[in-house]
RNA sequence: GCUGGUGUGGUGGAAUAGGCAGACACAAGGGACUUAAAAUCCCUCGGACUAAUAAUCCGUACCGGUUCAAGUCCGGUCACCAGCACCA
């Protein structure tokens, strides 16, 4: 028995791969391509953790089939390297983020490699390089030129950790996504990226896409689209109060009037309100609540009614009152609602708090005075005048169009989704190229200007006052407007991180084009990305910016498709052995360097993938890790019964067959766990049958070559099962009618509890299966002296009898 | 509260399209080999009743339904996970 040395054979053929560039893509345009893709990797001073290397693992064996199939694979990696742990670390150890970055990849790098990715190394790219971040300005610069990117006034989310501000998808519960820091508003002239634009097409282009629903519906919900109307109301001021609602039918409902306590027309009544004191108390304590605040006191409704102004019901001319109450938000609709306590739980619970009339427009449901009936589908309309006896749905349409005909109301979208906020006052990131000029107000650089570069600064620490550390560089600051050739200014704020990896994809294309930021040949033969995998945390976040960014270059004609990923899958977390997520703080960490080197890669991988369901998390198992490299062994061992022939022997023709189809096919479909028990099952049958011709030995070995790739080319070494390598060979193919048994063995079920076996040929006729069925001697004793109901033969599968006394 | 998902042995997990529940592993127990240990190989391994690996019964979160047949389909309940959360 030879020991397997898995350090010297892993090594070995890594070198082999790297130094004949086995696994670059090819240019040759006419081969079928294939583009699979992962997140690229955050290079964090921590290193890789047992979770990275899963979506590796799995794409790269999906990868190494394709190859074997035939395909032009494109399978890279590169490093989204701009962020602040990065720049924290060079602050706390007065190292310039550039050099820790570098550092950083440089381990990253070293980690991934000893796993044996197929990566194309080749193409490796890095968000910081100006190189690359030369064309994320560019695309940034063509935002502005569309009007897609401004820059606003506006009530923004600050981490008071990070000192800079946050997108609303960074915002979670109410504290920062990455630090889990206090978020506060603060009100700052920020870049916006105008993603609302794009609102309706992510939503409708969902259908264009292969994701899983989770993803879809996930998405969707964060853009949440509604369609209702916005109704104008009078004021007795004579002003307009217009207000979004999804429930026009319930109008005639409608009470009293809530607008949020940012509401300009506060501003407005000034003079005219009897308790503007109180009003304007409410609105400092809503204003100095954080999101965090908010959320938690979400429960419990306070507010305060306007005194000197009311507001009229423009269907019955009945006066309501107006309160102002932070249950309403400034930033949704019209910042303004009409409140209907009967069928809204909300406005319920505000009008038993301020003991305001409820009035029953929708019945069918149960007492309003008791709580809110809000189900669309059974109510019919009453107390509604021209709408009574209409369904909710035909009320809606009917009264949509009195309020278009009486021109006081129209039909209106709305989205929960907001622009985007695009500046961060921190150093490592991307300059904005943007100038501003006194004259002629903010104006982009020449794009023969880019890449605009970050200049090297002594100190790059955040500060409170919400400005960049670029403030303080004067030199870099102060230019030239490229449009009049006076004084002005340049943008000190810098992109976010999500700003680099929203394009990356393309790069990989064409990753040292200078020209632009990849070929048209390139865009046009790999678009869209086949197959993307990457993490649930990053659907609302990463996902959504790409797609967007993507169809904005869809629309000037930069890309050819409308959607940049064909196919989404996601993966599980790994956790730690005690069904926790890993942390150093739990101290559950496992890394990865430690299983490469006591078990080697391949066992690492094939563990990996075996470990449960690819989209569920599991926990990590140190024995069961140990049961792979067993597998890892006898595999290995099989030199030892390998025997002459160039055929697959028929003892062992449909279980070789089983396994071709089981294998691809499993594959295919991420279900990687059964795939390698499948080749588990193989080798057992094998090791049991005796010996392997070195015909099956190959095949075996292709097999599991996209989970194993380094013991897989050793054993085709060894044992000269061909020519070149493993990875030049071809996928095998099964004869779908070899992969049939024989005999097979079918449960004879009376009145389906089982009874007996039956060992038959699969073409049997289904007469003489019954008559089998009921000459076994435990069968005969079951029907005796019983009347046959019913006989049942589903081919292959099973005999029923169904008796009755 | 809303949306999506999950619930199967001691453990991780299998089970096409409704057709033998527990594949494949791990752990555990027993045996072989060994001076011994490790490694390896062989056997057992959901529960009850059993001398029995004879027969029978129970068993896929819970209650009910459809069906010759339900882990799988339908209705309801509970628990857990994830995302969103005063979005009018």
């Amino acid at each position: 028995m030879v020991k397997y040395n898995h350090k010297n054979v892993e090594s070995k053929w890594q070198k082999i791969w790297e130094d004949k560039g086995v696994f670059h893509a090819s240019d040759d345009t006419s081969k079928e391509k294939f583009y699979a893709l992962i997140e690229f990797p955050y290079p964090s001073g921590q290193g890789l953790h047992v979770g990275h290397p899963r979506p590796y693992t799995a794409l790269d064996t999906v990868a190494r089939k394709r190859r074997l199939q035939g395909y032009n694979v494109l399978y890279p990696i590169g490093w989204d390297a701009f962020g602040l742990p990065t720049e924290n670390y060079a602050i706390k150890n007065h190292i310039h983020p550039e050099i820790v970055t570098k550092q950083n990849i440089e381990r990253f790098k070293k980690q991934i490699q000893s796993l044996g990715i197929s990566f194309d190394w080749s193409r490796e790219i890095n968000t910081t390089d100006p190189d690359y971040y030369k064309w994320t300005q560019w695309i940034f610069l063509q935002l502005f030129k569309k009007g897609l990117a401004y820059k606003k006034e506006m009530n923004v989310n600050w981490c008071t950790s990070c000192k800079c501000v946050l997108a609303n998808e960074e915002v979670v519960n109410g504290v920062c996504e990455r630090c889990s820091s206090e978020v506060i508003h603060k009100v700052k002239s920020q870049w916006m990226l105008k993603i609302t634009a794009y609102a309706d097409r992510l939503i409708n282009d969902l259908d264009l896409v292969d994701y899983p629903p989770r993803v879809k519906a996930q998405q969707k919900n964060w853009i949440g689209r509604s369609t209702g109307a916005e109704v104008d109301f009078k004021a007795t001021t004579g002003d307009t109060l217009t207000v979004y609602t999804t429930r026009c039918d319930t109008l005639f409902g409608a009470t009293y009037m809530v607008i949020s306590p940012e509401h300009p027309l506060i501003e407005k009544w000034a003079d005219k309100l009897e308790n503007l004191d109180e009003i304007k108390k409410y609105q400092l304590e809503a204003s100095k609540k954080s999101d965090f605040e908010r959320t938690e006191v979400a429960k419990d409704k306070t507010g305060i009614r306007l005194k000197g102004v009311e507001a009229v019901n423009p269907v019955n001319n009945t006066q309501i009152p107006i309160f102002v109450s932070d249950y309403v938000l400034v930033s949704y609709g019209t910042g303004a609602i009409m409140a209907v306590p009967a069928h809204d739980t909300r406005d319920w619970e505000f009008a038993k708090k301020f003991d305001l009339p409820i009035i029953e427009v929708v019945k069918g449901g149960k007492d309003v005075q008791k709580e809110a009936f809000t189900d669309c589908a059974t109510g019919i309309l009453t107390n509604s005048g021209f709408l009574n006896g209409l369904s909710v749905e035909e009320a809606k349409k009917k009264m949509t169009a009195w309020l278009e005909e009486k021109k006081i109301g129209r039909a209106k979208v709305n989205y929960k989704l907001r622009d985007w906020v695009f500046s961060r006052q921190r150093y490592w990131g991307e300059p904005i190229p943007i100038v501003h000029c006194e004259k002629c107000g903010f104006v982009p650089i020449d794009e023969s200007e880019l890449p605009l570069k970050l200049p090297m600064v002594d100190s790059y620490e955040p500060t409170d006052t919400g400005e960049s550390p670029l403030a303080k560089m004067t030199d870099w600051i102060n230019t030239k407007c490229p449009c009049c050739g006076g004084k002005a200014v340049r943008e000190t704020d810098t992109m976010p991180q999500w700003a680099g990896s929203s394009w990356y994809f393309l790069r990989y294309m064409d990753p040292h084009n200078n020209d632009a930021l990849a070929s048209k040949q390139a865009l046009e033969y790999w678009s869209p990305v086949d197959w993307y995998n990457g993490g649930m945390e990053h659907t609302t976040l990463h996902l959504l910016y790409s797609r967007f960014w993507h169809k904005f270059l869809y629309d000037i004609g930069v890309v050819p498709t409308p959607e940049p990923y064909a196919k989404r899958t996601s993966h599980g977390m790994i956790l730690g052995e005690n069904g926790e997520k890993m942390s150093k703080s739990r101290g559950n960490v496992v890394n990865p360097d430690d299983i490469v080197n006591e078990y080697g890669a391949d066992t690492m991988r094939l563990y990996e993938m075996f470990i449960g369901d690819f989209e569920k998390a599991a926990p990590w198992s140190p024995s069961s890790i140990r049961g792979c490299r067993r597998f890892i062994e006898r595999f290995y061992n099989l030199q030892n019964i390998l025997v002459d022939g160039d055929t697959i022997r028929p003892e062992l023709e449909s279980a070789f067959n089983k396994a071709i189809k089981k294998v691809g096919d499993d594959i295919e479909n991420i279900k990687f766990n059964t795939a390698i028990a499948a080749l588990m099952s193989l080798i057992n049958e094998v090791t049991s049958f005796g010996s392997i011709s070195k015909k099956e030995l190959a095949v075996f070995t292709i097999l599991l070559n996209p989970f194993a790739p380094h013991v897989t080319e050793e054993i085709w070494e060894i044992c000269s099962l061909g020519e070149g390598m493993v990875a030049e060979q071809s996928w095998p193919e099964y004869d779908e009618s070899k992969c049939v048994e024989q005999t097979i063995e079918i449960a004879v079920q009376v009145n389906g509890k089982i009874k007996a076996k039956l060992n038959i040929s699969p073409d049997l006729e289904q007469n003489e299966v019954l008559k089998l069925a009921k000459d076994d001697e435990n069968v005969k004793k079951a029907i005796e002296g019983m009347n046959i109901i019913k006989e049942i033969y589903v081919k292959g599968r099973i005999v029923n009898i169904v008796v009755k006394p």
